[in-house]
DNA sequence: GCCTTTTTTCACCAGGTGGTGAAAAGTGTA
DNA sequence: TACACTTTTCACCACCTGGTGAAAAAAGGC
C-alpha cells in the first residue's frame, strides 16, 4: 500500500512515473525487509508484501523465487555495505593510532559505523537491524545465518583485539564478543522495551545516548574479563 | 513423536500408563514450548504440537482455547517461578551484605538463578530462555509481552542498584540493564554461533565459562558507565 | 448397575498458503 | 510495421491453516 503510493507519486509531470525492472525489484525488497523485521520469517506471507510493494505475487517469485530466496536476498543486499563500513573503520583505526591503539577505540570502531548508518541511512535500515537481530537470537538456523555473512569482520575484530591485548586469551575475547553482540544488536533493534520498563526516562529510538554508553560500558567489561583470567 | 513414545514408555507394569487430564496438558505445553522455542510463534503449527505430543489437534483447542493463548500458557508456566527465584536470590544478598554490597554482587543476585535453573532445572528450561530471548527481540509484540511478565523484577534490580551507587542516574541505570540483558538472553538461548565463530574454542553450552565472565563484564561496564556520566 | 460430567476423537469447514503456467502488456530494434 | 524479448497480470492448484461441533469414550458419583 505505502510503497504502491510512494511509487504512484514520484514520477511527478515529465518522465513516465511507472517504477520497472531494478527499481520494481528494490521496491519488494524494501517492504518484505519491513515486514520480516516486525514479523518474523514465518509471520509475513508473500501475499502481505505483494500487497505493500503494490505488484502481484506471482512477480515476487518471477523476481526471486521461493520465499526464502527472498528472504536470502533481503538479508543479503545490505550486509556487504555493513562489512565494509566497518572494515574500512577498523582499518582506519589501526592506521591512524597504530601501537597507541585502545580497547575502547577497537570497540567504537567495531560498533559505530553501525549506529552512524541506523541514524544517517533511512528507515530501511533501522528494519533491517530489527531483522538482523531476530536472526542472531534464532536458533533453529540463525547461527549459520550469522556466520555465514558476519563472521570475516568479527574475525577481524577479534584479531585486533587480540594485537592490543596480547596476553588476552581467545576463550576470552570470543565470549566478550558474543556479550558485546547480545547488547549492540539489542540496542540496534529498538524494540521499545527500554521506553516502557524506564516509564519514559529512556527512549529506544535515542542512539545518541547508546553511543555515549554502550563503548565505554564494552571496553571496561573486556578489560575486566581479561584481567580477572589473567589472575587466575 | 517424542512425548508421545514417552508417555507410553512411563508406565511400566504396575500403574496405567497414560497420562490423562493434567498430565497430558502439561506434555502439551512442553511440545509447544520446545517448539515455539526453535521456530517462533508463528513457525509452529498446532498440528506440529499435537502431532509431537501424541494428541489430536482439537485437544489443545479443548485445553489451551486459540493457538495465542496456547504460547502464552507457555510462558506463563515457568515466568513465576523464574521471578520468584530471582527475587529470592536478591532479596537473600541484600539481607546477607547489606551496606557491604557491591555492583557485582547484586548483578550476580539477578542473573545467577537463571544460569543454575538453566544448568540444573532440566531441558525444558533451554527451551524456555531460547523462546525469552527470541520474544525479547521481537518488535512487533515483545516489548509489552516482555513487560508484563518480567518488569517487576528488573524494577527490583534498578532500586537495588540505585542504593549501591546512589549517585548513578535512572538513566544509566536503565541502558545498563538493556545491555545486560541483551548479553544474558543471548547467553542463555544458546544458540551455537560462538561455537562455529570460535571455531571449536568455546562452546554455547557451557553456561559454567559464561559464569565466570558475565557478572564480572557487566558490572565493570555498569561501574564505567556510571563513572563516565558523573564526571561530565 | 445407571447417570452425569469430563476428556478424547473424528469429520469437517472456510479461508489462506506458497507456488505455477499461460496469457497479456510493454519495450526495444529494425 | 513486424518481431523478439522482458515484465506484469490473471486464473488457478494442491495443500495446509486455525478452529468447531457432535459423537464417542472414560471417569466419577451413587
Amino acid at each position: 500500500m505505502t510503497a504502491a503510493k510512494t511509487r504512484a507519486r514520484s514520477g511527478g509531470r515529465g518522465r513516465p512515473s511507472k517504477a520497472t525492472g531494478l527499481d520494481l525489484k528494490e521496491t519488494i525488497l524494501d517492504s518484505a525487509e519491513g515486514l520480516f523485521a516486525r514479523h518474523g520469517f514465518h509471520g509475513v506471507t508473500t501475499r502481505q508484501v505483494a500487497s505493500e510493494a503494490g505488484v502481484d505475487t506471482a512477480l515476487i517469485h518471477y523476481y526471486f523465487g521461493a520465499k526464502r530466496e527472498l528472504f536470502d536476498a533481503v538479508f543479503l543486499r545490505r550486509a556487504d555495505i555493513l562489512n565494509q563500513a566497518r572494515s574500512v573503520s577498523m582499518n582506519a583505526y589501526v592506521e591512524t593510532f597504530g601501537a597507541r591503539m585502545t580497547v575502547e577505540g577497537v570497540i567504537t570502531a567495531f560498533i559505530d559505523p553501525l549506529l552512524r548508518i541506523s541514524q544517517e541511512g533511512g528507515g530501511g535500515w533501522k528494519s533491517y537491524f530489527a531483522l538482523v537481530a531476530q536472526v542472531n537470537n534464532t536458533p533453529a538456523w540463525g547461527g549459520e545465518t550469522m556466520a555465514r555473512f558476519f563472521d570475516p569482520v568479527v574475525h577481524q575484530l577479534v584479531d585486533t583485539l587480540k594485537i592490543v591485548r596480547p596476553d588476552a586469551e581467545y576463550r576470552d575475547l570470543y565470549w566478550c564478543y558474543q556479550f558485546l553482540t547480545g547488547s549492540m544488536m539489542l540496542a540496534l533493534s529498538e524494540t521499545g522495551r527500554i521506553d516502557t520498563l524506564s516509564e519514559g526516562v529512556c527512549h529506544s529510538s535515542d542512539l545518541e545516548a547508546v553511543r555515549a554508553r554502550l563503548f565505554a560500558y564494552c571496553a571496561a567489561g573486556f578489560e575486566a574479563v581479561v584481567a580477572r583470567s589473567g589472575k587466575t
